[in-house]
RNA sequence: GCGGGCGUGAUGGAAUGGUAGACAUACCAGACUUAAAAUCUGUUGGGCCUUGUGCCCGUGUGGGUUCGAGUCCCACCGCCCGCACCA
């Protein structure tokens, strides 16, 4: 009897699929497609475990769709452009297309010995010319559809990174990427036109049902839609009126002053005559950003003397301050503050003693102290505003003196916006009612009286795509002096990127590149100069699943082909794309269907999408002479009685629980070392085995070895099998055959739901009954032969071998699916649990098609039953055909 | 602060409202062996006694719905994740 070797039998497979090209995807009229999709990895030069997981269930998926009868797409390429890229070839030299193209030729002759079911013709990284010329001319064509624009932005600039970083790529003030504190800058910065879409990309997530529903209401708060009234205030200097929006109109009552944003056009004007404001705005523009982290909570304010009329009463005056917490680019950049019923607005007027005033309390507790007014605009005001009587009517004079007190509140009364609320005096005839109602009575009777209009508000802003790097997708097109921004011609395309660079200064190569920058205008041809500005990556990942349908297409999709593959059935990638890269990948297919490069059908590229979780390892760290923490790879470590040690000095080791794989933390296995190891079919066993797939799964030594072992045992399971007399009879064929035909039923459902473990689980229990079973040889083969099919997707080069051994001459990836024989699912006599009182008391084995009447007969005909009764009738009996018995006494 | 999710043996985790703990790890015991490893077999939620096809308790805590709740509802506690001066 020979023995399982991996590396043998993975190389003979790998080499029998690609002779016979099963997994070339192929468009034919007999058979559905299937497209699934695992997001494309970003080429660092080594795959880690998390490839291996992610792939892995692609791959099950993929492979099981093959043998189910479909047309099966399931590609690979590279994510390949962005600054890593940039930053080896500054820190060790070399060229940015040099390490990338060598790192992508390491990542897939890694890849390759996992046996994965790629169309590896497909192949491409989104830093070839043929690919970044067609999203060159996605672009132009974008442009022309009035997609894309170009504007002046104040931008998030990375300082060590010298480039612009999206809004989202700002992580608590500081660049993704390099770490470093973001600074503000002005620059004319190209930008797609995302927040035209907001609201049918908000809309549209109500059809993906078979999207995470977490990933669908992330999307729904990123968009942020918000309605509201927008409205103006006067000014009593009879200057520009302050326009602003709010979303709690019915709160106008409360209103304490005015607060612009120091960007505010006003503010703008008054820095320029006022160098108190110019110093405050500096302040605030500095503190937006470097202190951020530093003074999160603190509000600066300033005030600026003007003051202007509230809208329902001419007599009452706010002061209008210049605020660091209001944001320009959010509604009008100006507010009105409610201090009593919003936090912000209460920290700021407890902070320059602003006047607090209350517009509805709680209904259980008229007067509860914590969010009590402190003061009223002025004692004149009180008295004279005809807008407070109703106050007075409702509350009587007692409280109102009490308000007078200058009581501070600390916490502001925030109800949820379903919650009833007493409103006090108020000219909008408002109760007691709901937030919202009171909302949209509000929002209605602004509009009827001609002070104010709905209008609704998002918070996606536009897509900002420029960066000024040298490893982008370079813009294509022309400044020309007499012309102005000029697109390039799509002949000229692609605008390739140039090869003699270098970067031994920061910032971009391109800007200072002798002859790339200078070209002809593509309108008059004169002396022009190209964009040195690339684009975001995220471009690159947002439609290169369009590409994968016709990689070779001379436009940036084929019709036919996009027609027949799209929609992608299955997309499988981490949770922390979430937003990102699948919000701008919806985009761009609605940019590509405007544009002709995808049918309608696609506007939704993504059927049904599922996030994987993460493989997290135990880390292990000592303390050096410093106290500072050292973190140790798993393979040194060693165990031993006391716990765990360093193999080389013995010194004793400190476990931290598990978490990410991280290089830094050194808790990393390295999937290669696996595969030599115990081979690829053990990895991959293992990943799935363990955890559900959405959530993480611990690599565990144990774990790992156990997968290996278990492999080992179907294996010597097949051998012994196949050795048997080839007429050899048994025992228990029916009991066998049944026990096949169940683990079908149930790792079909498995797989089917993404229930990998528990599918997983099912194949054990499976091969162990089969391990036992004395069933004669023709049982025990056909019950090996569809282990090793059900195994198949998940350790495809095993169930080859086993198959093949079997005496199959065909392949097992593409023999078609085994199917549950209902006629073996149900067996001829159940075993009824029986409860009393919903307690298990005894259980008894019936015929699967007794009538309810017998089974309770038979029941109740029992000891154990007949001693619960204690010689009384039953006061009930619930049956449940083919599940439970339970009687009540 | 807002939004979402999750709490089950020593551990990872199973369980369309119907026998809680499948499957695996770990541990323990046994077989094989001079011995160990490997392999194989078996035990393992807690408690009680009268050792039985026995009884009691048990899915974060407390309540509720139901013949029956890990699962549904309410409140609380704990942990995790996402978002956040968004007016």
């Amino acid at each position: 009897m020979s023995r399982y070797s991996a590396a043998e039998i993975e190389a003979k497979w790998q080499n029998a699929w690609d002779r016979a090209g099963i997994f070339k995807a192929t468009r034919t009229a007999d058979r559905p497609k299937y497209y699934v999709l695992e997001m494309f990895p970003y080429p660092s030069g080594r795959i880690h475990m998390g490839h291996v997981r992610n792939y892995t269930m692609g791959d099950v998926i993929a492979r099981y769709k093959i043998a189910t009868g479909h047309n099966v797409l399931h590609p690979m390429g590279w994510d390949a452009f962005g600054m890593p890229a940039e930053n080896a070839a500054m820190a060790i030299g070399g060229h940015p297309k040099t390490w990338t193209y060598d790192n992508i030729a390491d990542m897939r002759a890694q890849m390759k010995p996992l046996g994965l079911s790629i169309d590896w013709s497909r192949e491409f990284a989104t830093c070839d010319p043929e690919y970044y010329g067609q999203q060159q001319a996605l672009f132009l064509d974008m442009l022309q559809a009035g997609l894309v624009y170009r504007k002046n932005a104040v931008v998030n600039w990375d300082p060590v990174d010298m480039t612009v970083l999206a809004n989202e790529q700002v992580i608590d003030g500081k660049g993704w990427r390099s770490g470093a504190d973001v600074e503000r800058r002005e620059l004319t910065q190209w930008f797609f036109k995302i927040s035209d879409m907001a609201e049918e990309l908000l809309e549209a997530l109500d059809g993906l049902d078979n999207w995470p529903a977490k990933v669908r209401l992330m999307q729904e708060n990123w968009i942020g839609k918000s309605r509201g009234l927008e409205f103006s205030f006067e000014r009593t200097d009879g200057g520009d009126p302050i326009t602003v929006y709010t979303t709690r109109p019915d709160t106008l009552m409360g209103a304490s002053f005015v607060g612009i944003s120091p960007d505010h056009p006003i503010a703008h004007q008054l820095e320029a005559q006022n160098p108190e404001v110019a110093d405050f705005v500096a302040k605030c523009r500095k503190g937006a950003t470097t202190e951020e982290a530093l003074e999160k909570a603190e509000k600066l304010g300033f005030d600026t003397g003007l003051t202007v009329k509230h809208p329902l009463d001419p007599n009452w005056e706010l002061p209008v301050w210049i605020a660091n917490f209001i944001l320009m680019d959010y509604g009008s950049g100006a507010i009105f503050a409610c201090p009593a019923h919003d936090q912000r607005d209460l920290d700021f007027c407890r902070k320059y003693d602003l006047p607090v005033i209350e517009t509805f309390r709680d209904l259980g507790a008229r007067q509860q102290s914590d969010h009590e007014l402190s003061s009223f605009p002025s004692e004149e005001f009180f008295e004279n505003s005809p807008v407070f009587t109703d106050y007075e009517n409702r509350f009587g004079d007692e409280d109102k003196k009490i308000q007078k007190f200058q009581k501070v509140t600390v916490t502001a009364y925030v109800p949820p916006k379903t919650e009833k609320v007493a409103y006090l005096s108020n000219p909008f005839g408002l109760g007691t009612t709901t937030g919202q109602e009171a909302v949209d009575t509000t929002i209605d009777l602004a509009e009827q009286q001609g002070w104010g209009k709905s209008k609704t508000q998002y918070r996606l802003r536009d897509w900002g795509l420029s960066r000024q790097r040298y490893w982008g997708c370079p813009i294509p097109v022309v400044h020309c002096d007499s012309c102005g921004v000029v697109p390039e011609k799509k002949e000229n395309l692609p605008i390739r990127l140039p090869d003699d660079v270098t970067f031994d200064v920061p910032g971009n190569p391109l800007d200072r590149h002798p002859t790339w920058r200078d070209c002809a205008c593509p309108s008059c041809g004169n002396a022009a100069k190209r964009e040195t500005d690339t684009m975001d990556t995220f471009v690159d990942s947002s439609w290169y699943f369009a590409r994968f349908t016709a990689p070779d297409a001379d436009t940036p999709t084929r019709m036919e082909d996009a027609e027949y593959w799209m929609n992608v059935d299955q997309y499988i990638g981490g949770i922390e794309h979430a937003i990102l890269h699948l919000l701008y990948s919806r985009f761009f297919a609605r940019a590509m269907q405007i544009t002709g490069h995808l049918p309608k059908k696609a506007i939704e590229p993504f059927d049904a999408l599922f996030t994987q979780g993460m493989v997290t390892h135990e880390i292990y760290v000592t303390r050096d002479d410093r106290d500072r923490p050292v973190y140790h790879l798993p393979e040194d470590i060693e165990w031993h009685e006391s716990g765990a040690r360093l193999g080389a000095t013995g010194k004793p080791v400190t476990v931290i629980p598990s978490a990410k794989m991280s290089k830094s933390k050194k808790n990393v296995v390295d999937p290669i070392n696996i595969i030599s190891a115990y081979g690829a079919d053990t990895a991959r066993w293992f990943v799935l085995s363990d955890s559900p797939p959405e959530r993480d799964v611990e690599w565990t030594a144990s774990g790992a070895e156990a997968a290996f072992k278990h492999l080992n045992r179907v294996w010597s399971l097949s051998e012994r099998i196949a050795e048997m007399d080839d007429d050899a009879k048994g025992d228990g064929d029916d009991d066998l055959l049944r026990a096949m035909h169940k683990a079908t039923f149930d790792v079909t459902q498995g797989i089917e739901s993404f229930g990998f473990n528990a599918a997983i689980a099912k194949l054990y229990a499976f091969a162990n009954t089969l391990a036992k079973s004395r069933a004669g040889k023709a049982a025990q083969q056909q019950a090996v032969k569809t282990l090793a099919q059900l195994m198949s997707p998940m350790t495809p080069h095993l169930a080859e071998d086993i198959w093949a051994r079997q005496g199959d001459a065909g392949l097992v990836a593409t023999a078609p699916w085994p199917v549950a024989d209902e006629a073996f699912l149900v067996e001829d006599s159940v075993t009824l649990p029986i409860q009393i009182n919903g307690k298990r008391r005894a259980e008894i084995n019936v015929p699967r098609d007794m009538t309810k009447d017998e089974v309770e007969k038979s029941v109740l005909g029992m000891d154990a039953v007949q001693r619960a009764l204690n010689g009384s009738a039953p006061k009930k009996v619930i049956v449940v055909p083919g599940r439970i018995v339970n009687v009540v006494v």
